[in-house]
RNA sequence: GGGGACGUGGUGUAGUGGUUAACACGUCGGCCUGUCAAGCCGAAGAUCGCGGGUUCGAUCCCCGUCGUUCCCGCCA
C-alpha cells in the first residue's frame, strides 16, 4: 500500500509514529514559509504540515500542490501547538509534519469546488458525478446507504433467508409500467423486458420449496421521472412461504428499526408502528400514505351542518354527501388572499370551492363568509369538535367521500408544510392494511386491482367476489414513512381456481392469462405453499434517513428527468450493424433524430 | 403529452432598452513561518443558452427553440 494510516483516523494515541499518508488535497494554505495541507481521503480530513525550515522535505514540490492533486506525505504524527487545535475536526488535536510529499497525480482545476456544499446546478454536479461524489455529502450518503443494505442481509441471513438472483432479461407483461425492451438477436422480432419487479420470480422461488428468499434487487420502469422516481432503483425483495400477514409485518417492523437505529441520521419518532386500515387512513388523514409527522386530521361536521342554515351543507348531508374539516392552528389572521390561494389550490384536487371560519386572534370572533348561517350553539360545537382556539384556521369541505377526503388531504399537507410541520426531523412509521382488493370499476365493466392480480383477498370476504367486489378487502399491506410509501406487499393467491376468478374479474381471457402468465399459472398446479412477502423502496428510504430531498442523493450515478446519464451521455445512438444484427430500423422521431445528430 | 420556474466569466449570484456588464468563490502571479472558509496586493477570464422579431440601439421587451428543474398526467 502506498499508505500506513488513513487520514481520518490520526489521534493522539499516534503522536510521535512516523506514518505514510495518501489522498486529496482538499486544501492548501500557504503562508509563504510554511503551507498547511487539508489531505482528504474516504476516511477523512488530516491536516499535514510541510516547512521550508526543515531541511529534509522538498519545499518547491509543496509549492507547486493544488487542491485535488493525489499526494503521498510521509512524517511524523505531532500534537498540535497551544491553542492551534481545531476542535471542529476529528482528526484536529495533531498534525503530520512532513519529512517527504510525493505528488502521485495533478489535477486540473474542478468545475466543482469539491470542499463546499453543493450550490451549482445538478446537471453540472451529475456531469461530474465522480467529483461530486468526492464530496462529504455523497460519501456519507452511500456509507448510510451500504450500512442499510448490510443491516438487511445480515439480518435476513440470521432467519434463514437466503439472497437468490433473479434475471434482468426476463419476459413483458402488459400491466403496470412501461417496460424496458431488449431486442433479442437470436430471436428476430422477439424482446426482453427489464424487470419491473422480481414479483413472479420469486413467487415461483416459493414453489421452488426455498421458503425464505430476498434480494437487493435492481428494477426498471419506463415512465417518467419525480424527485424520488427513478427509470432503475433498487428494491429489497423479499417472500416467505407459510407467514401470515402478520409475520411479515412483525419481521419487517423489527427490521426497519434495526435498520433506522443502526444506520440513520434522522431518528425513529417511535418503535410502536401504528397499524392503520386503509378505510380509516382516509377518512382521518384523506390519504392511503398519511404523513403521522403532524395531527391536524380530518374532522366529520356532517351531524352539526345536517340542522345548520347553510343550505349547502345541509343539502349535502341529506344526500349523504359529508362535510369534513381541518384545523390549521394559528392561521386565523390569514388574508382574503391567502385563503383565495388556498381555495386555488383546493379546486385543483376537485373542490368546487374552500369554506372556512377563522377565530380572530384580535376580537376572539368567529369570522368567514360561512360564519353567519351557525347559531352560537353550532358554532360552540364545531369549535369543541376541531379542538379549535382563538387564533385557529377551519377549513371546511363538503361533497362525496372521494372528494371531500382528498381536498382535506391535499389541504391538511399544505398546511402542514406551511406551519413547518413537515420538517424531516424524525422517522414516523406506520402501516397501511386491509385495502380494497379492487381499485375502481373500469368502463367495461371489470375491475382493476388495487395492487397486483397475485394478492390474496382475505379469506372471510372471498364469497363477496360474487356478490360485491368493491366490499372485498385484500391481504395487501403498505408501511409508510413520512407521507411516503417505502414498502408494499401482500399475501399471495396460490390456489389455481381463485387466481382464475381474478383474473376473470379483471378482465383477463383463459388465453391472455395463458400467453402471459401461463408458467406461473401452471407452476401453481405444483404444490405451491401458502406465501407472501414485500418490496422495499431502498432509495427512498435511504433518501429519508439521510435526510435528503430526493433519491437521486443517494445514488452513485443517476439520471436527470429525460432519464440521461450526463457524464456518460446515455442513452446514444448505436452503429449501424448493431441495428442490423437485432433486425431493428429507426423510425418517425428516430429517424429526425439520427439525421440531425450527423449533420 | 401539459403547466410553472430558471438559463449572465470555471462556479454561484447581481444588474441595466444606451460608452468599460458588478460582486463572491475558484484560477494565475506577488508578499507572508501557525493556518484551518488563512490574509494582503495585483491580473486574466463573459459573443449575457441558441435562432428570429420589435427598436436608431436588445443581455434586458416579444416569439420560437434547446437545456435544467419542480409539478400534473403516467408510475406502487
Amino acid at each position: 500500500m502506498l499508505k500506513t494510516h488513513r487520514c481520518g483516523i490520526l489521534r493522539k494515541e499516534h503522536i510521535g509514529q512516523t506514518v505514510t499518508l495518501a489522498g486529496w488535497v482538499n486544501r492548501r494554505r500557504d503562508m509563504g514559509g510554511v503551507i498547511f495541507i487539508d489531505l482528504r481521503d474516504s476516511s477523512g480530513i488530516a491536516q499535514v504540515v510541510i516547512d521550508s525550515g526543515k531541511t529534509d522535505v522538498d519545499f518547491s514540490i509543496a509549492e507547486k500542490v493544488r487542491n485535488e492533486f493525489v499526494l503521498q506525505v510521509r512524517g511524523t504524527v505531532d500534537p498540535r501547538m497551544e491553542g492551534m487545535e481545531n476542535p471542529n475536526l476529528a482528526t484536529g488535536a495533531v498534525e503530520l509534519t512532513v519529512s517527504e510529499i510525493n505528488i502521485l497525480n495533478p489535477s486540473k482545476p474542478v468545475p466543482i469546488q469539491v470542499d463546499k456544499e453543493a450550490t451549482e446546478d445538478e446537471s453540472l454536479r451529475l456531469k461530474y458525478r465522480y467529483l461530486d461524489l468526492r464530496r462529504e455529502r455523497m460519501q456519507r450518503n452511500l456509507r448510510i446507504r451500504h450500512a442499510a443494505i448490510k443491516y438487511i442481509r445480515d439480518f435476513l441471513d440470521q432467519r434463514n433467508f437466503i439472497e437468490i438472483e433473479t434475471p434482468i432479461l426476463f419476459k413483458s407483461t402488459p400491466e403496470g409500467a412501461r417496460d424496458y425492451l431488449v431486442p433479442s438477436r437470436v430471436h428476430p422480432g422477439k424482446f426482453y423486458a427489464l424487470p419491473q419487479s422480481p414479483q413472479q420470480l420469486k413467487q415461483l422461488l416459493m414453489v421452488a420449496g426455498y421458503e425464505n428468499y430476498f434480494q437487493i434487487a435492481r428494477c426498471f420502469r419506463d415512465e417518467d421521472q419525480r424527485a424520488d422516481r427513478q427509470p432503475e432503483f433498487t428494491q429489497m425483495d423479499l417472500e416467505m412461504s407459510f407467514a401470515e400477514r402478520d409475520d411479515i409485518l412483525d419481521m419487517i417492523e423489527e427490521m426497519t428499526i434495526g435498520m433506522v437505529e443502526h444506520t440513520s441520521v434522522i431518528p425513529l419518532a417511535s418503535k410502536e408502528f401504528p397499524r392503520i386500515s386503509y378505510r380509516e387512513a382516509m377518512e382521518r388523514y384523506g390519504s392511503d400514505r398519511p404523513d403521522l409527522r403532524f395531527g391536524m386530521e380530518l374532522i366529520e361536521l356532517t351531524d352539526i351542518m345536517k340542522d345548520s342554515a347553510f343550505k349547502v351543507f345541509a343539502s349535502n348531508a341529506k344526500d349523504g354527501k359529508p362535510t369534513k374539516a381541518i384545523c390549521a392552528k394559528g392561521c386565523g389572521h390569514y388574508s382574503r388572499k391567502d385563503m383565495a390561494d388556498l381555495e386555488d389550490y383546493a379546486k385543483k384536487f376537485g373542490a368546487k370551492g374552500l369554506a372556512y371560519l377563522a377565530i380572530d386572534p384580535e376580537t376572539e370572533q368567529v369570522k368567514g363568509p360561512i360564519a353567519k348561517f351557525f347559531s352560537t350553539e353550532q358554532l360552540d360545537a364545531i369549535m369543541t369538535k376541531m379542538d379549535a382556539g382563538v387564533g385557529d384556521l377551519i377549513l371546511l369541505s363538503s361533497d362525496n367521500k372521494l372528494v371531500v377526503n382528498s381536498v382535506l388531504g391535499e389541504l391538511r399537507l399544505e398546511m402542514g408544510r406551511r406551519l413547518g410541520l413537515t420538517e424531516n426531523t424524525s422517522l414516523n412509521f406506520c402501516w397501511v392494511i386491509d385495502f380494497p382488493l379492487f381499485e375502481e370499476e373500469m368502463s367495461d365493466g371489470h375491475y382493476a386491482p388495487s395492487h397486483h392480480m397475485f394478492t390474496a383477498p382475505q379469506r372471510a370476504h372471498i364469497p363477496m367476489l360474487d356478490t360485491d367486489p368493491h366490499a372485498v378487502l385484500s391481504e395487501q399491506y403498505d408501511l409508510v414513512c413520512n407521507g411516503y410509501e417505502v414498502s408494499g406487499g401482500s399475501i399471495r393467491i396460490h390456489e389455481r381456481p381463485l387466481q382464475r376468478k381474478i383474473m376473470e374479474l379483471i378482465g383477463f381471457s383463459i388465453e391472455e392469462a395463458q400467453d402471459q402468465f401461463g408458467h406461473m399459472l401452471e407452476a401453481f398446479e405444483y404444490g405451491a405453499p401458502p406465501h407472501g412477502g414485500i418490496a422495499q423502496g431502498l432509495d427512498r428510504l435511504v433518501a429519508l434517513m439521510a435526510g435528503e430531498p430526493n433519491i437521486r442523493e443517494v445514488m452513485a450515478f443517476p439520471k436527470n428527468q429525460n432519464a440521461t446519464d450526463l457524464m456518460a451521455d446515455a442513452p446514444s445512438f448505436v452503429a449501424q450493424h448493431q441495428l442490423d444484427d437485432l433486425n431493428v430500423a429507426h423510425k418517425g422521431a428516430a429517424i429526425e433524430a439520427v439525421e440531425e445528430a450527423e449533420q
